[in-house]
DNA sequence: CTGAAAGCGCTTACAG
DNA sequence: CTGAAAGCGCTTACAG
């Protein structure tokens, strides 16, 4: 390893000199500061991240402003042990990462705990951005007090924001049309099944749907497309009845596409027979979407890789602030087709962290 | 943040018999060693991981055995991508990467290779075990100098390993008989395109094929499973004439699959009207075949996530060497399922290297 | 069983 | 414009 020592020795100058061209700092004479860069490149020199960290005092702070979850409403979990999994690693280059949890349905909890978060004055935030007015009250500040911030899974359209790291979502909803029609039998139709009111994550859906209909519209064979809103998810015993005389009125139809992460709702309620003779497709890997993909009654979810997202969110910070590097506006993850088979492959890197944080 | 020097000032030590006490080094009274750790405890301590790390000059060296790839057989490369990204990280934890890169068609050049290798001492290995009866006797040299290692790529049955980063090759090709079964209407068949020879990565392919074929029989709805094997995928005109002379003798025949990464040799000589009625599904996302994905002529090509493999298997190997973490035996990445939509986002952190290695 | 000191490779004042 | 020296927090011999 060449270390600024050796560079120092063989352009016949202090390690301070080095230093200063390393960093742009000035205050070099043209004449030197070329002998010294031609030197780091020749050795191909590049500094030692730990060593540099530990003589900064490096204390970049990363704070998370993220829903909290529980064991009924687990979707954020997932982001979350991401986060934590990055925030282990970039500890060795001295970025220290905490966290902010909020109650996702209320607007209140939102603000006041970002209130909480920002007394610790971070030098960036990773956030996700549940509601639209609040949010931009948010951004006023952080840009205020100039910190770096990033959506994460959410993203918000007129609203600036250093870097976006989530799903492409009119894309997602586009591939669950192209499969949809490869599980639907020509001839047949299929239906759009979602929620009438509004929830936090609202953009997300909407764009999926579009997508959806998207492929729909624009691929040739004749399958119509219907749909059908429910008051809720939750309250079983009306979805049954909503669900069942939609079918009933339409029995022309083979597919059923929930663009929420609720598919395992509509399975529960759902016939044997129906179960067997509908093509039914996802989103999002929940245990209880998982549990539908693996007994055989939903044929595909898409997957937001929701692990990955929180991991990106915090390596990236971490790469800007401490190497410099710049945030790439959206950073896309994969689109991924999750089948009865190959869903158990799909987060040996989120189990593994699991493994290690139970041991 | 408390430091090992508070603490020793508190209990009346030098900082030596605190850091004794904390990495359990022994020699440490007993009555020391409680009062020790009652500060540690109540002053909630936690040693800094990047001063450690630098006091440390940790050395580890993993040196990995990689088949060179060229511009006409690139599938090498991406593997190759992900070892060095992870390199780059991990050079902050102390672990430094070299690569030795060998003919994957000569085994001279695979032990030669090794041979030199193995001169420079690694404390750890990573290596694709291309020919069984080398990689025998190269795991005895390895077991000899107690050097860790692990399989990339290739998992070599009957041959002991610390670890394999790869994909399950079985289940991959029972996906792409899934997916092929819901491509090919109903009362139509398929082939699988293969070569005749065998070449390096067979076994992968021959499980491949396993897979698929299992899915075709456990299936119930009847479509026949034809086999065509040509000589060789790099000539064209023979090529051309065999699947011409095939799909004509076999009219029914509405799917293609090719078990190896070459479908976009099968695509090539096609004809446009072949490539309009028959369901081609293959395998890896080298740049050709993401370009027939693309085009619409291949409907889905399964990815192994090479870039990811490479990544990955520097990342365990130095979380072994650095933090004791046990090596998972198998560590099998997600089996991804490309489409012409979702393929632009599979590999953004692919890419996203690729563009600082640029800059 | 314990302490004092040097060193990991880089950065930061300070002096000139 | 440049250098010498101290320091970041931990670890490693070495001496006793």
């Amino acid at each position: 390893m060449v270390r600024i020592k050796d560079i120092a020795k063989e352009a016949n100058v202090s390690e301070g000199t080095v230093d200063r061209v390393l960093h742009n700092r000035g205050g070099v004479s043209k004449k030197t500061e070329e002998k010294i860069k031609s030197i780091l490149e020749r050795r191909n020199f590049s500094i030692n991240p730990v060593a540099s960290a530990l003589a900064m005092k490096n204390n970049h702070s990363i704070a998370v402003l993220i829903p909290e979850y529980n064991e009924t409403d687990s979707f954020w979990k997932l982001p979350y042990l991401g986060l934590l999994k990055a925030s282990e690693e970039v500890k060795s280059i001295g970025v220290n990462v905490t966290y902010f949890k909020f109650n996702q349905y209320s607007r209140e909890s939102y603000l006041e705990t970002f209130n909480r978060l920002i007394e610790t004055k971070p030098t960036a935030v990773v956030l996700v951005p549940m509601f639209l007015q609040e949010t931009n009250l948010i951004i006023d500040e952080l840009k205020k007090i100039e910190a770096t911030y990033v959506f994460l899974n959410v993203d918000v359209e007129g609203v600036d924001s250093s870097a976006y790291v989530g799903q492409d979502s009119y894309m997602s909803g586009y591939i669950a049309g192209k499969l949809m029609k490869l599980g639907v039998p020509n001839g047949f139709d299929c239906c759009i099944l979602q929620t009438s009111t509004s929830t936090g994550d609202n953009q997300a859906i909407l764009k999926r749907v579009k997508g959806f209909k998207d492929y729909f519209n624009t691929s040739q064979d004749e399958n119509v497309l219907h749909e059908l809103k429910v008051d809720s998810f939750s309250d079983d015993v009306q979805l049954a009845s909503s669900v069942h005389q939609f079918l009933e009125n339409n029995p022309n139809i083979r597919g059923v596409f929930v663009p929420s992460s609720r598919i395992s709702a509509v399975v529960d309620v759902l016939s044997d027979v129906q179960k067997q003779s509908l093509c039914l497709i996802g989103f999002d890997n929940t245990p209880q979407n998982v549990a539908c993909l693996k007994n055989g009654t939903v044929l595909f979810l898409i997957s937001q890789k929701p692990f990955d997202q929180g991991y990106e969110a915090v390596r990236i910070v971490s790469d800007h602030l401490v190497k410099n590097k710049v945030l790439k506006e959206k950073l896309y993850l994969p689109i991924d087709i999750l089948t009865k088979e190959n869903v158990d492959y799909n987060d040996a890197n989120q189990l593994m962290f699991e493994k290690d944080l139970n041991q």
